[in-house]
DNA sequence: CTACAGACTTGTGTCCATTTCC
DNA sequence: GGAAATGGACACAAGTCTGTAG
């Protein structure tokens, strides 16, 4: 932070209440705005556009109904993301291909349109070919062309990776336009396969302070608008034309502006925490409510609480895949079963999530809730809301009722939190060996991931690496015990000899034991948490979840380095917590 | 209330560099 | 030395939530 601190070159304008000109000032020491504006001084070089289409080499051929037949550069280029598809199940599905005949066809000249009528008559394979080339040959350069590019990439990324707000030089996010390509959409996407255009500077609307220097638009182009809103955070922005959405260039997760958010976004958590009792009385006694709203408010909240779903926002039908959050669960997305195995009033849940990520739950639930769900379900199809009278809007107006800021997803982020710190707190063993407390942290970290469902698909090479770890500990295994053999061999020796020559060796030996011993518990250690790990992703929540002042008190309670918890990346993110948190924070 | 724009967070998949394995 | 495994960085899609207009 000193230097770059020091190579400021701020304008007026740094009356931000900070200690401006101290060199070794963090944001998390310095005075927030509190009038709403994100920041007073904003300086950025604009985005890195793609650069412009290059046509394939005569030789690459593209093939209408077996015989040769030479593009339009437009038709040509969109062509050619077709043809890097070839090998996914994507290029496969009619949706993907219909939609993108259709916007392919856009890009024809009229002659290319009258002639090409058929995609199954379109052979890419040359193309196809012709791209696999390239990439294999991209692997095959040698270190100085690597080198070079390496370097070439560094340049870009400090001309244009980085800003100045107020007083900091800040790592921008994504610096680079998204490049033109076919939409992939997950799950059941509706437009998979549209052409998603080229962002020209004309389309890019800049967001920076008057008195910076204001970005160039590349020689010969404007840009869409210049702006200074420092209401937002955004440098530059532009509307994509799938959902017609915006998009924008926004700071790093190190930046402060996104780091004042993160931690904001915990202490609202903590606030919940406070009065999270309160809460859940009241939404149970809500069951009991005469008015149908109010049961059914009670009840997703219950949901929500309960099982860390997400709130289920309505989305426009056919412009999206079909996927639901609680309050737009619909009735073929739970089974009711009065009796289940041992348990009574068993909810069956089993919807596609964000992502379309599959929800698949069974949860035993309080009679009253039972009854209330069968009460929602009467004279309704399945294709019906389970929750008709409500929404995120009506259940988030309620909410910010009960407590100031609170939100349906506030209730993902406390329980996500508390769940870790409790579960840390009943997994660590004070005498563990570090990789011992790692496991434990993982444990914890695990249990979060469950929670709020954050799955991911057994890695390909599972089994493998699997038995790959097995040998290894059984190799250590062999070692151990010929160590030990030579150990016992060494106290016999030295028992019988006892000078010091053999004393020495027991002492070597024992040491030998030890270091394998441990090395053994570690690989085992590994061992467990890759396959309790399997199908569960920690990522997401390490992420965006769990408050890292928990994580970083439990390392220094346990003296555990916190590079054991966080890779550099995350340590970035979370230094404000990495330095605030001492070893008896409490969540 | 509904619809929509806008801004921001959360989420997965993929690419790529580094490490590990043989 | 090269191939395979691994983990981090990045891309960008898909959510949440707020505000505003009608």
């Amino acid at each position: 932070t000193c230097a770059i601190l020091a190579t400021l070159t701020l304008g007026v304008g740094s009356s931000r209440p900070t200690r401006a000109g101290v060199s070794n000032s963090f944001w998390w020491q310095e005075e927030r705005y509190t009038d709403g504006s994100k920041w007073r001084f904003l300086e950025h070089k604009g985005p890195v556009f793609v650069p412009a289409y290059e046509p394939l080499p005569e030789k690459v051929k593209f093939y209408y109904n077996g015989k040769p037949m030479k593009l339009s550069a437009p038709a040509e280029e969109v062509a050619t993301f077709f043809a890097k598809m070839l090998d996914h199940e994507y290029t496969t599905k009619d949706i993907f291909r219909k939609n993108f005949y259709k916007d392919w066809r856009k890009e024809m000249t009229s002659e290319e349109k009258s002639i090409i009528t058929d995609l199954k008559k379109c052979d890419f394979s040359e193309m196809n070919e012709y791209f696999k080339a390239q990439s294999e040959a991209r692997k095959q350069m040698s270190k100085e062309e690597k080198q070079k590019i390496k370097e070439e990439n560094e340049r870009l990324l400090s001309e244009y990776g980085f800003c100045i707000m107020d007083n900091h030089r800040e790592r921008i996010g994504n610096f680079r336009i998204e490049p033109p390509g076919l939409f992939r959409g997950r799950g059941d996407h509706p437009k998979m396969g549209m052409l998603k255009r080229r962002i020209r500077p004309e389309d890019v609307i800049i967001n920076c302070s008057k008195d910076s220097k204001h970005p160039k638009p590349p020689p010969g182009t404007k840009w869409k608008e210049v702006r200074h809103d420092n209401k937002v955070t955004w440098l530059a922005s532009w509307t994509e034309n799938i959902q017609g959405s915006i998009k924008y260039i926004m700071l790093n997760p190190s930046s402060r502006i996104k780091g004042e958010k993160d931690w904001q976004k915990y202490e609202t958590a903590r606030r919940l925490k406070k009065c999270v009792d309160r809460i859940r009385t009241q939404y149970r006694e809500d069951w009991k409510s005469k008015e149908m709203r109010i049961r059914q408010r009670a009840v997703a909240l219950y949901f929500i609480d309960k099982l860390a779903l997400r709130a289920g926002n309505e989305k426009e039908e056919g412009e999206t895949a079909d996927t639901v959050g609680c309050c737009s669960l619909r009735v073929e997305h739970i089974k009711l079963f009065p009796k289940m195995d041992e348990q009574e009033y068993v909810v069956e849940f089993d919807f596609l999530g964000k992502d379309s990520i599959r929800y698949y739950n069974k949860i035993p639930v309080e009679k009253r809730v039972f009854k209330n769900l069968q009460l929602f379900l009467e004279n309704k199809q399945p294709e019906d809301d389970l929750f008709d009278r409500l929404n995120t809007s009506i259940l988030n107006k309620h909410l910010q009722e009960l407590m100031d800021g609170l939100t349906a997803k506030v209730f993902r982020t406390y329980n996500a939190s508390i769940t870790l710190q409790q579960q840390l707190k009943e997994l660590t063993c004070c005498d563990d060996s570090i990789p011992a407390k790692l496991l434990s942290y993982n444990r914890a970290n695990r249990a979060v991931a469950i929670l709020c469902n954050h799955q991911r698909a057994p890695p390909k090479t599972f089994e493998k690496s699997m038995q790959n770890l097995q040998t290894k500990i059984d190799e250590k295994q062999n070692q151990l015990s010929a160590a030990r053999k030579q150990l016992k061999a060494a106290k016999a020796n030295h028992k019988a000899s006892h000078d010091d020559k053999s004393k020495k060796a027991v002492e070597v030996k024992r040491k030998a034991v030890q270091r394998i011993e441990e090395q053994l518990m570690k690989l085992q250690m590994q061992a467990t948490d890759r396959e309790e790990n399997k199908q569960i992703a920690l990522g997401t929540s390490k992420l965006n979840y769990l408050d890292p002042r928990i994580s970083v008190a439990w390392c220094k309670k346990w003296g555990v380095p916190i590079e054991k918890i966080y890779n550099k990346t995350q340590r970035e993110k979370f230094a404000w917590a990495i330095d605030m948190a001492e070893k008896d924070y409490e969540f």
